[in-house]
DNA sequence: ACTACGATGAACT
DNA sequence: GTTCATCGTAGTA
C-alpha cells in the first residue's frame, strides 16, 4: 500500500507515477492506466475559485480519495496530492480493464460515501503494480480552461 | 430561490 | 461530429 509521502508531493509527478500502479476498492482492483493532474491554481480545477464546502477534501491531507458528481449522472474518483493547505488531485481516469472516469467509479462501486476516505487504509487505497512501458502525455480532457497544460497522462500494458 | 453548466458516456448520424 | 440524459454546485439576487 502507498503510504502517504507518496501522495504528498507535487501533482503532475504524482499524476504520472500512478500509471502502472494497482487501484483497489474491497475486491475488486485494476492497473491504472489513465491520469490527469489538477493543481490549485489551475483554471480547469475546482479550486480555481478558492475552497469551497465540496473541494475543501482537495485542501485537506494528501492521499485521500475526493469524490464528486458530475453531469447529473457520473461520479469521478480523484486522489489528493500535495501538502495539507494546497489544493491538488489527480483524476483516476481508467483501468487495464474499465475506461472512462464514470465507468471506473460505477464499475468498482464508488460513489460519496467514499469521499475524503483515507487512501492507506482498506477498502479503497492504492498499491505497487508493475513499470509502465511508455507513458503518453496529452492535454486533459472535457475542460475549456487550461486546455495547454499536458497534465494528462496514459499508458498501455 | 433561481439558473447555468460541468474533470461524462452512450447512442446516435 | 452531435445530442441528450440528469442533478449538485456555485454564482447571482
Amino acid at each position: 500500500m502507498l503510504p502517504r509521502s507518496f501522495y504528498a508531493r507535487d501533482t503532475v509527478k504524482v499524476a504520472r507515477e500512478l500509471l502502472g500502479k494497482e487501484l483497489v476498492c474491497g475486491s475488486k482492483r485494476g492497473i491504472i492506466t489513465e491520469t490527469e493532474a489538477y493543481k490549485e491554481d489551475d483554471p480547469a480545477s475546482h479550486s480555481c475559485r478558492g475552497r469551497t464546502p465540496r473541494n475543501a477534501v482537495m485542501y485537506g491531507p494528501a492521499g485521500h480519495a475526493y469524490v464528486y458528481f458530475c453531469y447529473g449522472m457520473h461520479w469521478m474518483l480523484n486522489v489528493t496530492t500535495e501538502r495539507e493547505g494546497t489544493a491538488g488531485a489527480v483524476l483516476i481516469r481508467s483501468l487495464d480493464w474499465v475506461s472512462g472516469p464514470g465507468r471506473v467509479t460505477k464499475e468498482l462501486g464508488i460513489d460519496k460515501g467514499l469521499n475524503n476516505h483515507d487512501m492507506t487504509k482498506a477498502p479503497l487505497y492504492i498499491r505497487e503494480g508493475i513499470a509502465p512501458k511508455k507513458v503518453e502525455t496529452t492535454a486533459r480532457i472535457g475542460i475549456n480552461r487550461g486546455v495547454e497544460r499536458q497534465w494528462r497522462f496514459y499508458t498501455q500494458l
